[in-house]
RNA sequence: GGGUCAUUAGCUCAAUCGGUAGAGCAGUGGAUUCUUAAUCCAUUGGCUGAAGGUUCGAGUCCUUCAUGACCCA
């Protein structure tokens, strides 16, 4: 017997002489108090104690044959992972413990029962706690409860669930039969709660703002298309909350923040999920500068948060959170990278400096020498740039990104520090303040960590007149081809014509940093269902 | 969208040059009942992802498709 289908035949079987002897196989009679459930956790806790001081904890424990019968009664409840003997491995939230499970120490029909108990199956036993024979910790059964049946067989004990595709197809038992993978997703709970304390702590407020969206604005992205039928109204997906937030500064709200799931009609990647999580806030009176130091300080709460949690997740770094992040114009960035021995084959003794980029003509042919050794997208962004400050994002792209993680190093040089790239060209920044002393530039920082951004910030852009020209701006690059330029949101003109106080405001990749903070190399990693095609 | 690789029992994996599809775990029956991947004896289980093709013969070679992973775009 060993197909599927026997193997569930082999435990309905079992379920119906559970039936028999007067258990229902999905009996929902077990009620823990919060009593045995602290007590449980306390128990697993010392079950799985490491070092001098967990064994002799253990060593305290009386053996089977020196109880006295007054001991305490400890509660341990969860599936069954192994049978080993006449011991049950039991798998809780907290960790793996055992139970004795001695037909002699049950009341009859309890002992029956173990007959019915598969791999995966959910029991109770309750008991006092003893040492084993080697010195592990047990619950000694006095009684023996069936909780609920698996019918489905458990992944190899030993070796687990490998199959990547069953694995995220199947999270929920992703979650049990794999050590570590729970971890990541509490590591990620951590992490969003750490960041709402962080900011709650400086009094920005939470807020919820729409997923529908009539208008797209907020980024450059393809939206998600659905459509309202009592309202006959066409909407998108948020690919952003940024001008909802913003209207929110207008409101009166100096701080709000919102953690939400943005929607991107894109391609699928080890960085890329069509949906995923964005932090973003909004602070009045504040520059990009600031937000800086606030995303240093707030990084570096959330890594000591998940490095005290959950050190096992901590792998050896090639970046550091602990030292003062880089900071960078652009521009510097280009200069910085084209100097590096990797960019000279590409560039071929062709110099790059300041007044190379700040001059259109000269940065244009520049281009054009480099475009044809670049792959067609970035070929196209060179050549193709609606204007001198596409064209210059994407020569950083191509040039910087993938080396700041060599270029911007901590004190002693071994390991790379986030990077803070600012002064971004107006033309790609169509919601950001313009720079005092120099219009064509914004107030604005992209924050990288391993050359992958992880943040994006700026000086908001609070005139209304020049808002609508943005916008308009934003039509003509749509039509010149550019499928992720943003609508014209005249509700949002209108309400920055009510006047919003001078603002910065930040958007930062949850996702992506929980990869960062737990040494995960796909998205799908820290993703608890992950977009996949659905099964034939 | 392109390239590479993968898909064999419920799970984890084998299968030499194209020559009878195997093992461990789990399951079933039994023994044992202080085990640490429990042990011992016996035993069931396969449309080799799908569909075509080449061949005396295909898990293996070819084509197409499906799904996934990685890389590129």
């Amino acid at each position: 017997m060993a197909n599927e289908d026997e193997l569930m035949a082999a435990r309905r079987t079992k379920a119906e002489a559970l039936a028999n002897a007067g258990t229902r196989a999905f009996p929902n009679d077990f009620r823990p108090s919060e009593a045995d459930r602290a007590a449980r956790e306390a128990l697993v806790a010392l079950a799985g104690a490491e070092g001098p001081e967990g064994e002799a904890k253990r060593a305290a424990l009386p053996e089977e044959s020196e109880l006295s019968g007054d001991e305490a009664q400890h509660a341990l409840y969860g599936r069954v992972m192994a049978k080993r003997g006449p011991f049950l491995v039991i798998r809780t939230p907290h960790g793996n413990a055992q139970a004795l499970v001695r037909k002699d120490q049950l009341p009859e029909d309890q002992a029956a029962m173990l007959k019915a108990v598969d791999l995966a199956d959910h029991v109770a036993v309750r008991g006092p706690l003893i040492k084993t024979r080697t010195g592990a910790l047990a619950v000694s059964a006095r009684s023996y409860q069936h909780v609920g049946k698996a019918l489905l067989p458990p992944p190899a004990k030993w070796h687990g669930l490998k199959d990547v595709e069953k694995r995220y197809r199947e999270r929920y038992v992703d979650l049990w039969a794999n050590p570590g993978v729970a971890a990541v997703f509490r590591a990620r709970a951590l992490v969003v709660k750490t960041l709402r304390r962080f900011l709650d702590a400086r009094d920005y407020l939470e807020v919820e703002t729409p997923l529908l969206h009539s208008v797209r604005g907020g980024a450059a992205a393809k939206p998600f298309t659905t459509h309202h039928n009592a309202l006959d109204l066409s909407l998108v997906l948020r690919i952003a909350p940024e001008l909802y937030l913003k209207r929110l500064v207008v409101g009166g709200f100096d701080r709000v923040y919102e953690i939400g799931r943005n929607f991107r009609n894109e391609g699928i990647s080890t960085k890329h999920n069509p949906e995923f999580t964005m932090l973003e806030l909004y602070q009045a009176y504040a520059t990009f500068e600031e937000l800086m130091d606030l995303s240093e300080a707030m990084l570096r709460e959330v890594d000591a948060a998940v490095r005290a949690a959950h050190p096992e997740l901590v792998g050896e770094r090639s970046f550091t959170l602990a030292e003062p992040f880089a900071r960078v114009t652009m521009r510097d960035a280009i200069v910085a990278a084209a100097a590096l021995a990797e960019n000279g084959r590409l560039l071929e003794g062709t110099t790059i400096d300041r007044a190379t980029l700040d001059d259109e003509a000269a940065l244009a042919e520049l281009a054009a020498t480099l475009a044809p050794k670049l792959p067609p997208a970035d070929r196209k962004g060179l050549t193709g740039a609606p204007s001198h400050g596409h064209r210059l994002l994407t020569l950083y792209e191509v040039l910087a990104e993938e080396n700041l993680a060599a270029l911007y190093r901590n004190a002693d040089g071994t390991k790379s520090v986030p990077v803070f790239i600012t002064d971004y060209p107006a033309s790609v920044s169509p919601l950001s303040r313009r720079k005092d002393d120099d219009p064509e530039w914004v107030d604005r920082f992209e924050l990288f960590i391993e050359g992958r951004e992880v943040a994006n910030a700026f000086s908001e852009l609070n005139d209304p007149d020049d808002q609508a020209e943005r916008f308009r701006a934003q039509l003509d690059d749509r039509a010149k081809g550019d499928d992720e330029a943003m609508d014209f949101d005249a509700d949002y003109v209108r309400a920055l014509s009510h006047g919003m106080p001078p603002a910065a405001g930040l958007g930062l990749g949850v996702d992506r940093l929980v990869m960062f903070l737990c040494d995960q190399p796909s998205i799908r990693d820290v993703l608890l269902f992950p977009l996949l095609r659905p099964e034939a």
